[in-house]
DNA sequence: AAGAGGCACAACCGCCCCGAT
DNA sequence: GATCGGGGCGGTTGTGCCTCT
């Protein structure tokens, strides 16, 4: 028997999100928290299926999300976590906070394998590419795997442990779901921090569709489109001068959503202002990330990375396990 | 200036897993 | 134990932008 699909066909839109579908999401899952997909259509009115709202959500209106930009650490890590785990990107994003595995994926597909491919094929010629790739001596892949799953048994460890004390320390006023916070901000506290993080990651599609919009669009006009809205920003957030657009609509947000500042929106310094107070959807961008997650997590990049700068030159025979 | 081709990325599709009943 | 449904995941597609000729 086959399966219907999560929702109707006809009477479901499709396509690019527009600011205003964000913002009716958004504020649903401000008010319910994320979860229960199946009913965010209906009750906001959306004409989207519930998928593509939770997509809309966990890829890109997620507080604390990094997008573009890999920095050289990342590469090298998706590159190693990607020779060891596959092509499991749910997997390999959960070693590389603030990144989603959508974004991992495109990033592989679009570059990094084309990047590797071209390195396996100039390899012949040897360390064309500097020592970054090389192969030399083989890699002892069992010892590799040993390591990484003892880190990854420490870290679910540390996560037990933390969810056991969460347990303990928080209470009722928690919302349904797999919603949580680690420490218990007032009901004020967690209610504006959350649309303030959630404001502004739509503050910066806003801004990128602004920059988009003079080219003919409307603000009627589906056609639009926000997609790198997020790296423009991230680029050029900081010092920004405020035009007057994009002050407009750093007013009607902060209206909108109680918001001081979207000036300060770069991910980065979002994550770091308020990784010890953590969100219901701080905590919901990764759910099994806790603190001890996070020091595991740091203790695991660290040690892929020390381990990166001394076997990388083996790396490309672990990539060549693959292709 | 215009068209072709490539690139980047958001979004969709279909399968699978797992918890609830 | 079987069935159902929601959600997660990976593969793929569609589309706008950019660069080259």
């Amino acid at each position: 028997m086959v399966r219907p699909p999560c929702c109707d066909k006809e009477g479901v839109k499709k396509g690019p999100w527009t600011p205003e579908e964000d913002i009716i999401l958004v504020s649903y899952i401000q008010e319910h928290g994320p979860g229960n997909w199946k009913a965010v259509p209906t009750n906001t009115g959306l004409l989207r299926c519930s998928k593509s709202c939770r997509l809309r959500w966990t890829n890109y209106l997620r507080p604390g999300i990094k997008r573009g930009n890999f920095t050289d650490q990342e590469e090298k890590m998706i590159i190693h976590l990607q020779a060891l785990l596959g092509n499991r990107w749910a997997a390999i994003a959960a070693y590389l906070p603030q990144r989603t595995d959508n974004d991992i994926k495109n990033y592989w597909n679009t570059y990094l394998k084309k990047k590797l491919k071209k390195l396996e094929t100039s390899n012949c010629s040897e360390s064309s590419l500097g020592n970054e790739f090389s192969v030399s001596q083989p890699i002892a892949r069992g010892q590799w795997e040993r390591r990484l799953q003892t880190n990854i048994d420490m870290a679910k460890k540390a996560l037990s442990e933390a969810l056991s004390q969460d347990k303990s320390t928080f209470n009722e006023g928690r919302a349904k779901g797999s919603i949580h916070v680690e420490s218990k901000p007032t009901a004020t506290q967690t209610q504006s921090f959350c649309y303030a993080s959630s404001a502004d990651n739509i503050a910066r599609l806003l801004k990128g569709w602004m920059k988009n919009k003079p080219k003919g669009s409307h603000s009627n006009n589906n056609s639009y489109v926000t997609q790198n809205s997020f790296a423009c920003d991230n680029a050029s957030s900081e010092g920004r001068a405020k035009g007057s657009i994009s002050f407009e609509i750093d007013e009607t947000f902060e209206s909108l959503f109680g918001y001081e500042s979207l000036e300060s929106s770069n991910s980065d310094q979002f994550s770091q202002s308020v990784s010890p107070e953590v969100t219901i959807f701080q905590d919901e961008s990764k759910p099994e990330i806790g603190d001890n997650e996070i020091m595991h997590f740091s203790m695991l990049e660290k040690w892929l990375l020390d381990d990166s700068a001394c076997q990388e030159k083996n790396s490309l025979s672990e990539i060549n396990y693959i292709f």
